[in-house]
Parts: C-alpha cells; sequence; structure tokens
DNA sequence: CCAAAAGTGTTGGTAGTACACCCATGA
DNA sequence: TCATGGGTGTACTACCAACACTTTTGG
C-alpha cells in the first residue's frame, strides 16, 4: 500500500527581506514538532492540483491556485514510517497579503528566510532545493513582477527581485534596457515617495495584457 | 484508496525511419486490446525510478536505465475504474538495439512512427504529447547523438536526428558551425560507405568525454 | 555639503542568420 | 551526363557586456 501525498514550496518575496519560504511546524509524527513543508495526503475524489491547494489552505491558510508542479519524490524510505510518494509543487507569492493561520496538522506556520532556515523534516530540504533551482530558471524564460510587486513601483523594485531570486548582482542599465524592449511596462509620471536619502525614482506599472501575452510566448532574461 | 503506478515514453529513433514510440498492446481491461504506453503498479519497495525500469523490461523487454521524469497525471477520472495516479517518465533510444519481446500485461509490443500512431488508452496522448515537447527542449540544452548513433558517422547523420527531434530544417552550414564550436566531435579520415549516389561525407565520432562534460554544463542549439 | 539612490549612452565583441556554388560519387 | 548528397565562407545584423558620471533628494 503506497500513500499518496502533495506538498508545497511556497516561497514569498518582499523587497525588504529577501526571498523566504512558508513551513509549517508539525503537530504529529514523525518529525512531531519538527519544520516541514506544508503538505499532506491526497484525497480519493481529488486533483493533485486541488489537494495541494486544500493541504496548503488547511494547515497554513493560504489560499493561492498558481503552484506549478515540480518533481515527485518517491524513494522508499523517505518517510521512515509508510511508504509516502510525494509530489511536490512550488510557487512564489508576496507573504504580505495573506494572513497565516495554522491548523489540522499544523501547530505553526511561518515565513523563514532562505539563509536563516530550521532543520527540515523528511526529505524536504531536497525538495526545496530543487524548487529554488527551478524558480531561478524559470525566471529567465517568464516575466516575473505583477504579482509580486505593487500596482506602482519604482524600477528598481523589479530590479531587486531579479537580484534576489537569481541570486547575483545586475547591471542596472543593462537590465532595464532589457527589460523596456519587452515593452510590459508603463512609465507614469508618479514619483516614488521616500523612505530616506536618494533621488526618488519614476513609479512604473504592468500592462497586463502584455505582460500576460509574453508568459505565454515565453522571454529571454540571460543575466 | 490511490493507486500508483508509472508510464514510459521511450522514444526511438532511426535516421530510416525517424522518431517512433514504443507502445505494447494491452492484455488486460480496461482498453483490452488497445495500445497503450509501457507501465504499471509501482511496488512497495522500489522506488519510482527502478519501478518504471521493471515495467518497461517485463512488458516490451526493453532494458534501459537513463529515463527522465517527465510529469505526474493524477486527475481522478483518468482511469475509468480505480483511482490511479501516474508519474511519466520519457527517453530516448536507438530501437534497434533491443529485441522487442511483450510479456507480462502486453499482447505485443512494437514501435509505432510518430506520425502513424494507433489511438491510445487512458490520458497517454497527453503524457506521449508532453514528452515529445519536452524532448524538444531537452535537445536544445544538451548534446544527444552519443547514444543514438553509430560510432563513427557522417556529419549529416548527426544534422538528420536533430532536424527529426526539432521537427524543422536546419541550415547545413550553421548547423556545423556551431556543433564544432562545442568542440565534442572528432573528425576521422575515413569516409562514408554509400548506399545510392551522392558524394561520401567524412566520418565523425564522438569525444566522449567532452561530450559528458557538455552533457553536465549545458549547450544551447537554439535553432 | 555629504550620502544615498536613480537616471542615462556608447562602444566593442560575439554570436546568429542568411545565403549559393562547387565537388565526389553511382547510375 | 545527370541526379544525389556533401562540403565550404562571407557579410550583415542583433544582441550582449562592460563601463562612470550626473541628478535629485534627505539629513
Amino acid at each position: 500500500m503506497i500513500n499518496l501525498a502533495v506538498d508545497a514550496v511556497v516561497f514569498g518575496y518582499t523587497s525588504e527581506d529577501g526571498l523566504s519560504v512558508l513551513l509549517i511546524q508539525r503537530k504529529i509524527p514523525p518529525f512531531e514538532g519538527e519544520w516541514a513543508l506544508p503538505g499532506g495526503l491526497v484525497k480519493e475524489n481529488e486533483s493533485l492540483d486541488e489537494a495541494v491547494m486544500r493541504e496548503l489552505k488547511e494547515e497554513t491558510g493560504v489560499s493561492i491556485n498558481y503552484l506549478e508542479q515540480l518533481y515527485t519524490f518517491g524513494e522508499p524510505k523517505r518517510d521512515p514510517r509508510n511508504r509516502v510518494v510525494s509530489v511536490a509543487y512550488y510557487g512564489l507569492v508576496r507573504p504580505d497579503v495573506f494572513h497565516l493561520l495554522a491548523d489540522t496538522d499544523a501547530l505553526e506556520a511561518a515565513w523563514f528566510n532562505l539563509d536563516e532556515l530550521p532543520k527540515l523534516a523528511f526529505d524536504h530540504q531536497n525538495i526545496l532545493n530543487l524548487a529554488r533551482v527551478r524558480l531561478k530558471g524559470k525566471i529567465t524564460y517568464e516575466p516575473i513582477g505583477f504579482e509580486l510587486l505593487d500596482k506602482k513601483f519604482p524600477f528598481s523594485e523589479l530590479e531587486k527581485l531579479y537580484q534576489t531570486v537569481l541570486d547575483k548582482p545586475i547591471d542596472r542599465r543593462n537590465f532595464k534596457k532589457k527589460i523596456m524592449s519587452y515593452d510590459f511596462l508603463e512609465e507614469t509620471t508618479e514619483k516614488q515617495i521616500l523612505k530616506g536619502a536618494g533621488r526618488p525614482g519614476n513609479l512604473f506599472k504592468f500592462n497586463e495584457k502584455k505582460y500576460l501575452d509574453l508568459k505565454k510566448k515565453g522571454i529571454n532574461i540571460d543575466l
């Protein structure tokens, strides 16, 4: 008898704190009290996509519908008790729009900065690592930002987002040239309201139609 | 109770017949007598990779160990009887090195040219379509050919392989320039033995070390 | 006036694309 | 001698990478 589960790697991005990941503290054995990816067993009559959204909602209160399938992990001993095969999903959201609410099998749900992670239960560190790689890959051929930034934002916010996810510095001028050539950003006349010193930047917004078009067609941001 | 299965999309390539796919004719319901991808239920104590190799061997006699995970299909109604979630794998081989031998749940095993496919059981046509897309993608960032061509082969064979998998014409000169720049091919002094008219080409061989290096590092054949 | 962040162009190199004619062979 | 397939080079373009100084603001 093989049990089928789903796990969700939900990355959060804010310009202040960079990348984080949503974890839960397990209420039940195995690994009781330890931190793990949200997830759980698939029910008889739901699809995998439905299962992962449901578990995420149940355990963390986070409700999103654009997770992507990452990989299926099926080593016989990955769960110390029973055989559990897990279909992992991943996604990237802005944490501040959710109110976390641990429930069902979770004692607590919290965002952890990627460089301050606790030890994770099961093989969840592997899953997270793979998700990290895939996320990096993904943003080089698909635009991101629309769901992660404010309606209007200074250009530097988009730049910071790419630098954070790719985890390397980017030349400001070349990046702007490239992004602008895809023509999915519109410059507004408004200016950034500053917190601290520095010249305030113009605010930009996404042209939603062109942005979604390019999500389908694909772009190429090799940096 | 959810059953867990694996399915294999094994593509075959020959320069004469192009791309084909390995199918089996089902011996048991559902879809008895129809053609389907080789695959079957995962056993309690084997990994997913082991399961897919085993099923492939059992049903078709084909023994390979370099399939890659493709995607996991889990719609509740994809199997008309029970709930079956299937982890699909894919790979590309040369058909002529295998002796097909249908066994266990298969009445017959056979290679089908991609444009002469029978109607497939379950959602296997979807799985195949996705595998086709992924295969195309894959050869643009990983060299192929070593396992598919003879030890020594005329350059046109490699060209034909790429044209077949990508399903579009390629400029011979540009392709050669690009491939040669990666430096994993060595030109020999031998010449092709002809079948029919035409100027015989020089034979090439892979530099296995450099080839495997590039498999890891990745290349970029955007054509 | 100093520190912080935004804005802005040019140049050189590299890689990609388009393109056509001659050569060696078998029939 | 014709048909078949192999072999080869150039020129144009587009993209990418590297790079530094000026402007606006807050403190």
